[in-house]
DNA sequence: GCCAACGTTGGC
DNA sequence: GCCAACGTTGGC
């Protein structure tokens, strides 16, 4: 089982929007390294921590779970969606995504300034200078801590 | 709104 | 295959 942070703006989907919906497609991942954890390495039951990117403050906002492995991500094939790739197509969608569920929303959200403070946590890649990635591999040990911050310990 | 840090594109 | 130009991300 693998552990996961996952980037999401909050006026374009939220943890809240995803406790509502139950679970989502997450749609619209357009980075070829993010597009291979999905395809590689992500499985069912994969934990993951919602990241809110481009909020205030940025942070992490509660938990989700991987409920569907990869497969195509249609939105790259619909010329309505911002997600549209003409490049994309039923032979090959080029691009993919996982069904996300709801886990929890925590009580107090792990803002990247505390995430910052934390020395146990400086490993985690979201902290690295100019990480863009929308999908980031986390170990263990750094998810749990940054759960455990969350519910409020 | 700024801009550093990327990733992608396309001419050569 | 190189790399300059361009577009995007995302914190601030």
């Amino acid at each position: 089982m693998n552990y996961w942070l996952m980037k999401t703006e909050p006026d374009v989907y939220s943890i809240e929007d995803l406790r509502r919906d139950g679970s989502t497609g997450w749609e619209g991942v357009r980075n070829y390294q993010a597009r291979n954890f999905m395809r590689d390495e992500m499985a069912t039951g994969d934990l993951v921590l919602v990241y809110h990117s481009n909020a205030k403050p940025p942070g992490v906002a509660g938990v989700g779970r991987i409920v569907r492995e990869a497969h195509p991500d249609l939105s790259a094939q619909d010329p309505d969606s911002p997600y549209f790739d003409a490049k994309a197509s039923p032979d090959n969608p080029r691009w993919l995504q996982v069904e996300v569920g709801y886990v929890e929303t925590f009580d107090r959200m792990v803002s990247l300034d505390r995430l910052r403070s934390d020395q146990a946590l400086s490993g985690m890649m979201v902290l690295r200078k100019g990480c863009r990635l929308s999908i980031q591999p986390v170990a263990r040990r750094d998810f749990e801590r940054v759960v455990k911050i969350g519910r409020g310990g």
